[in-house]
DNA sequence: TTGTACGCGTTATCAC
DNA sequence: GTGATAACGCGTACAA
């Protein structure tokens, strides 16, 4: 059976097209009588209207698209979940594309896949290291807002998070309960997260008048640190940790675990993200929460902005949030 | 700058929209140089088409879609992955719908959205409890797909795992590493999953000649043990764990710690799903791993599948795999 | 091998 | 307030 069509509706209801049009589009210049035998006309034989005909004539898809890594994180599915449940909220479809790595895949996407999307607007999520051919988006006549534009330089719209002041605000409460020998693990400092939590350290330090040890600092490659380099570590005498990502943090713990060392006793530990497994690592994991689900429903906010006023690039920060567990040792006396 | 079309390189190249529009899909019956005269207009030009348009006129959108939960689980993003990969591969988009909880919300998504979404086809990812009325869309024109119908008897094809197959093969290497007194921990058994897996427990049983102590059966309720009802399985003096959910595995490991009981010397301990966490406990989880990511991309072959040739309903089985970590006392010995 | 004519379903423009 | 007409960009009969 063929699809039901405004002109069905029109005929069934004996006026043309461009009124039922109107009536179902709820335009005001439409008699209230004819606009009510329309719509339960409509309703009757089932009418829905065509997205893509619709499409072809306004030039809008209503439809958000997501550019993302083709990589697992739970935080990438985080933002997400953000970027579904503000987009659903305003009525928007989104439609979600991998990207491969490499600098090909980026030139392809670009010149060949962006350029037919049925999309009125972008979200790129690119993990660092991302090369730089992405950036040619901005040349394009595609609204596009990234999130997390961290050392990317892209010129675009972005979303990002508090990164130097939480990691600062963590490592001061390691301060104010007492510990001196805090020790900073985190990625290569041409990371730009390692490099601005480190920031945050230093920050936090200065304020406690802690003088800065160049020893009570490891800087993994890869973000993954070895077990001899922790062992090494361990080795200068810390009492506490400041991690730069929840996942090295875990590793530390174990590591801490299998040198005798009790946490938060000897020595305090605090990480980054908030990842799920924060919660149920023994001891519980403070850590410093990035907004994901937040930073993704600005991202939307920003784009549907960008896509109906043209705003010019501009960026957006989400506060994170000092998430205190066990350990870091001052769960009992607060 | 206006969009450039078929009519502008049929302009310039001196013929009409059909041949241009022959030249650019392949068609075979049009002249070899005719047409590399074309592709090159059309690269210069920097053509690209418009999909609303070609949808409009074939009625195909080369894009799936993919209704999910409004629910975090990594599992979810797993299997989301798995059919964002197979997608790509195959060139086409992929729209992503979270569905709200509750039966509004699914008659909404049935006869309000659905019937408009530029999409070919359907991929359903449900948890268990979703009611029934999303079936109404058994009864529609769009091809789809459910992943992991376990109880919901949608008349629709689905894809699964081998919940009751692969839980009987890890209580099974429990039993031959010399485990009599295995304790299974589950969800209710109204829950179709905790259903399969308590059979495959059973299964091993009988298997391994031991008798079944409804004693050893901790049912509770959500999916979710408090931690009297550990304490109290505990007090039967189990020597293995067989923990239907890797959550509730984790739950069930801080628990033995807290009591003092090692793992896995004193009580062997196994999980099922593979979640991210399993390996970075302490001791690592032995646990069942679900092929999340070819569960996805065989769903994505049965759609197409079904858009393609009609298939009538049916469904897809995809093994699960023992992964034998420290949890369950048998890595020194093999 | 190529061109002519037309339709897909919708909305914008203009006239009445 | 409503109708006639055209246009969005593309693909497909059919004829040449």
């Amino acid at each position: 059976m063929p699809r039901v069509t405004i002109a069905d509706i029109a005929k069934e209801a004996g006026v043309s097209k461009p009124t039922v049009s109107r009536a179902l589009n709820g335009h005001p210049d439409v008699g209230a009588e004819t606009r009510e035998r329309i719509q339960r006309i409509a309703a009757d034989l089932g009418y829905a209207p065509s997205a893509s005909a619709r499409s072809l004539r306004t030039g809008r898809h209503d439809t958000l698209g997501l550019l993302m890594p083709l990589q697992q994180w739970w935080g990438y599915s985080d933002i997400q979940y953000g970027i579904a449940e503000e987009s659903a909220r305003r009525g928007l479809h989104l439609m979600v594309h991998p990207l491969r790595p490499g600098e090909r895949a980026e030139r392809e996407f670009v010149t060949q896949t962006l350029p037919t999307l049925p999309v009125d607007g972008l979200i790129l999520l690119m993990p660092e290291g991302t090369p730089r051919h992405i950036g040619a988006i901005a040349h394009t006549s595609m609204p596009s807002v990234v999130i997390d534009d961290r050392g990317h330089r892209l010129d675009l719209p972005y979303v990002e998070s508090t990164n130097r002041a939480g990691f600062r605000e963590a490592v001061l409460h390691l301060v104010r309960h007492g510990r001196r020998r805090i020790a900073f693990v985190g990625g290569q400092l041409n990371d730009a997260f390692a490099q601005e939590r480190f920031e945050g350290y230093l920050d936090a330090l200065r304020e406690g008048g802690i003088p800065y040890d160049p020893d009570l600092t490891l800087l993994p490659a890869d973000r993954e640190p070895t077990a001899d380099e922790i062992t090494e570590l361990l080795g200068t005498d810390p009492d506490g940790l400041a991690v730069a990502w929840d996942e090295i943090a875990f590793s530390a713990l174990n590591a801490l675990h299998a040198a005798g060392h009790r946490v938060p006793d000897d020595v305090a530990v605090i990480g980054f993200d908030d990842s799920p497994i924060a919660r149920v690592m023994q001891p519980p994991l403070t850590t410093v929460r990035q907004p994901f689900r937040q930073m993704g429903a600005a991202a939307v906010r920003m784009l549907l902005d960008s896509i109906e006023h043209g705003r010019p690039p501009a960026h957006f920060t989400v506060p994170t949030e000092l998430v205190i567990r066990d350990s870091c040792g001052s769960h009992e006396d607060q």
